[in-house]
RNA sequence: GCGCCCGUAGCUCAGUCGGAUAGAGCAUCGGAUUCCUAAUCCGGGGGCCACAGGUUCGAAUCCUGUCGGGCGCACCA
């Protein structure tokens, strides 16, 4: 973890102690609420380095108007040192500019925090649990799964660079129905294993090729031991194995996008071990849950509803529109009985939960979020607990739908699309939208058009500072910090952005959304691939420059410097830094 | 019928706890390469920020309603 303070934080200090100032002057009542004020750099970087609103934001509690408060303020100000210049502007912003060195320092500060520049202590080691992919262990992996994956991924690393203490679970659905389905279907690719004609699939079972594998590694495990024996005697034994197999699958699918999980938390397990009859006794003693029967569903005919009593769950009294079953009537738990005891389990060793859902578990977010606040009130501290809803990805294949079904056995693996276009390339572009935007991923656009994919251009640029360094060494010149006074204003621009970075981090990790470090790191690259064509109108600004070698070695300084932000920003999106295309 | 998400340039999308003249890429038009990787850069044209109200010094952003698209709506996972 990097100690320096970043420049943005110093002078949301420095400003923070004018108001403190004019507060003993009395010109700020004591006590103001300062909750408003911010310090950020300008949209338009004509107007200076920094500007904040804290006059506009002030005036009313000042009993002033924001421009005679702004005077005061930038008053103070301009006995700092590093402000070169204080101005008043539009309706009562301060715009300051700073001094180059304020800059050139923070060129510095990137190459001693290294990999670590951008790391954040903002999350006070805070331990976060993030439950995502969670796909069922019924299959492969497919692209249903990829988005929420990457998303997840990129999410938990963030909060990681800001300071959180991250817990990445998978949840493992081993204990419902679909999970006898394919017990089943396994053992008839077992039998077929063993030269059993099994025919067609029948309908309701799995029919995916995927299985055929399963089959045969039980037929070498078990022989022919199972074949004749009635269902209840190997359903258990094959619901166990086919699981097992399918876990592998998927680790072996989820490593090709770089993901790896530190639990696996298994359904089957938190029932064997009566969680959910703790959570229901627990619920029960707090009047949470009570036995009740459902109204009829509205808008949806169901053809053999009847009125059932079953134990409900008060999530009512949480903002959810009916309270929602936990057992079934057969007494098993329903999906949400379990799920709440284990949101009980994950909140024993978090102080904040996050899930990573499918749009279409939109609907069931209103009773988690209903069943964790309950266990908090009683529980009497809050666990601040989050759903992100990813919204689905449609897959296009030159412009016509790709369907995807699990049933089918007819689907886009992740493998597939690994395969296809390779890792970066589909974690980048699962972070280019905003993940509750739904968007559109043209499997042939993404990889015919590879270089109007902004992976490329963000590795680029990379690859353009590895080879500037391979090429300067050729010739003998080496990056060097000792005379960046060198440094003029096209690179003050480019380490002004760089030295966004650290807000970046903050600012995303803060709104939970890995996607503006990817939206970032295209502009960082548009910079440096802006500031190197420089050189193809004037030889004297290229990096390189044979008759300058102070001016050069300062260039070259800068040069690593932006090439350990993007190698960070891509370190947290989980996309290789190329040093070459 | 109800709930959740989305609606910004021809297309795909950004847009900082509300801030200054709403930004990129693609497409289109015009330029840059004897030169560190042109997979790059520079410039032009292109917008009732779906619509209508409200909140306030100030709204693409917050609130209400309408329209349009997606997802979901008994003891399925």
């Amino acid at each position: 973890m990097s100690d320096h303070q970043t420049l943005y934080a110093a002078f949301a200090e420095k400003i923070d102690a004018v108001l403190s100032a004019l507060e003993m002057e009395g010109t700020l009542p004591p006590e103001t609420d300062r909750s408003n004020v911010s310090v950020e750099p300008p949209r338009d970087p004509a107007h200076g380095d920094l500007a904040t609103n804290a006059a506009m934001v002030l005036a009313k509690q000042a009993k002033s108007n924001p421009r005679a408060l702004a005077e005061q303020i930038v008053e103070h100000l301009q006995r700092d040192a590093a402000v070169t210049s204080a101005e008043i502007a539009g309706p009562g912003f301060i715009n300051l500019r700073l001094a180059p060195h304020s800059w050139i320092d923070e060129l510095g500060a990137i190459a001693a925090g290294g990999d670590d520049y951008g790391k954040s202590a903002m999350g006070a080691g805070r331990r976060v649990n993030i439950e995502y992919v969670s796909a069922n262990p019924t299959g492969p992996m497919h692209m249903g799964h990829c988005r929420g994956a990457v998303v997840g991924d990129a999410l938990a690393s963030l909060l990681e660079h800001a300071g959180h203490e991250v817990t990445r679970e998978y949840y493992v659905n081993d204990a419902g129905g679909q999970v006898d389905t394919l017990a089943r279907s396994a053992h008839l690719r077992y039998r077929e294993a063993l030269g059993e004609d099994i025919g067609a699939i029948p309908e309701g079972m799995y029919p995916g090729d995927y299985l055929v594998k399963v089959g045969e590694a039980a037929a070498a495990e078990f022989g022919e031991r199972f074949v004749n024996e009635p269902e209840h005697e190997w359903l258990p034994i094959f619901r166990a194995y086919a699981v097992e197999r399918m876990m592998d699958v998927i680790k072996a699918d989820l490593a090709l996008l770089g993901i790896e999980h530190d639990v696996f938390a298994s359904e089957a397990a938190l029932q064997a071990a009566q969680k959910p009859e703790a959570a229901e006794a627990w619920m029960r003693e707090h009047d949470l849950v009570y036995d009740g029967v459902l109204e009829k569903p509205k808008g949806k005919t169901v053809d053999d509803w009847e009125p059932v009593e079953l134990p409900l769950f008060r999530s009512t009294k949480f903002g959810d529109d009916q309270d929602r079953p936990i057992r079934k009537s057969d007494g098993k738990w329903t999906y949400f009985g379990a799920d709440l005891a284990y949101h009980m389990q994950k909140a024993e060793k978090a102080d904040a939960l996050i899930d990573i859902w499918g749009a279409d578990h939109a609907g069931t977010v209103k009773r988690i979020k209903a069943a964790v606040a309950a266990l908090s009130q009683g529980e009497g501290k809050p666990i601040p607990f989050d759903v992100k809803l990813v919204q689905m990805v449609q897959l296009l294949r030159g412009g016509e739908p790709v369907k995807m079904s699990k049933r089918s056995g007819n689907f886009v693996t992740i493998a597939d699309m690994v395969e296809e276009v390779g890792k970066d390339v589909v974690r980048f572009t699962m972070l280019t939208r905003k993940p509750e935007a739904q968007m559109d991923f043209d499997f042939a656009k993404v990889v015919e058009a590879s270089k109007d994919n902004p992976v490329f251009y963000v590795q680029y640029a990379h690859a353009r500072i590895c080879s500037i360094l391979r090429k300067a060494a050729e010739q003998d010149f080496a990056p060097s910090a000792d005379d960046l006074s060198q440094l003029g204003e096209d690179e003050l621009a480019l380490i002004k952005q760089a030295a966004q970075f650290p807000r970046e981090v903050e600012a995303a990790a803060r709104a939970r959304e890995p996607h503006r470090i990817a939206f970032y790191l295209y502009d960082l690259a548009a910079a440096f691939h802006a500031y190197w064509n420089l050189g193809n109108d004037d030889a004297r600004k290229r990096i390189i420059v044979a008759q300058e070698p102070d001016l050069t070695a300062a260039r070259l300084f800068l040069a690593v410097q932006i090439g350990q932000v993007i190698r960070n920003g891509l370190a947290i999106l989980g996309v290789e830094a190329v040093e070459e295309l």
